[in-house]
DNA sequence: CAGATATGTGACCATTTGGTCACATGATAA
DNA sequence: TTATCATGTGACCAAATGGTCACATATCTG
């Protein structure tokens, strides 16, 4: 009886360096740094004013800063004591051109497969 | 002395029942899901296929199949005592359409401002 | 039927993650 | 210059996450 277990003694995420890419990604599954980005995509603000958005606590909303700036995604601009956070839409974009846009040109036939198999489960709820 | 404390009792995360955006989002954050997702872009494979293509078990691949099925981008056939797994691109232009693509248009002006935020940060490191 | 194949489930575990706070520092305004 | 404001850091905590395995079921194939 095959059942595919381990080879390698591992257990574990053995917590890889993280690509760039792996960066923008992870940064944007937080419902909250999707939030921020929103907000900045309308115009620059400093942390302060973030916080104002948000139930949770000022240090929260740093901590997202940082990983959203370790992405890449937001810009830091040091203005006398505060700081503004500014957009970055470029690993964005990149993301886009990289893994989404492949994702648009699937065959025809392929497509009316998935029409169908989608249709079906629907009908199973 | 201001710090930001939370006023409402809570602590940690509430675990909220996750819009389906949310769902997707979370499912294309993690690197081997979106490696399963490049596989199948290319064509359907079963589940024992794609484990062919992964340093771990069998069991990380079903989970990772379940919760990019849940988030709706791959659609499952069962054929005999094979699952034929099919990529659904639906959510990924759902994403795009609703999210991405309004981070492209940003003014000209705030476009220069960032380029200059982003060749300050290059030169200091 | 009997064994091999392919997938499914629940329990369990270590690490990561998102959150809190006490405390600290640098800039501003009265 | 002194109190206030805006931001930063490290420690800590509970929950979510990604992973493993023992065990189970259903489907071929000989």
């Amino acid at each position: 009886m095959i059942t595919n277990h381990a080879s390698e003694s591992s257990s574990g995420a053995p917590s890889r360096p993280r690509s760039a890419d792996d960066l923008v990604w992870r940064a944007l599954s937080d419902p909250s740094r999707r939030l921020i980005l929103d907000r900045l995509r309308e115009r620059p603000h400093t942390t302060g004013e973030l916080c104002r958005y948000f139930e949770s606590t000022r240090f929260a909303v740093m901590k997202h800063l940082k990983l959203l700036e370790a992405a890449g995604l937001v810009l830091v601009e040091r203005r006398g004591r505060e700081r503004f956070n500014h957009i970055n839409p470029v690993p964005i974009q990149e993301i886009y051109r990289r893994w989404i846009r492949p994702f648009e040109a699937l065959p025809a036939d392929r497509l009316l497969r998935i029409k169908r198999l989608a249709e079906a489960r629907e009908e199973k709820e």
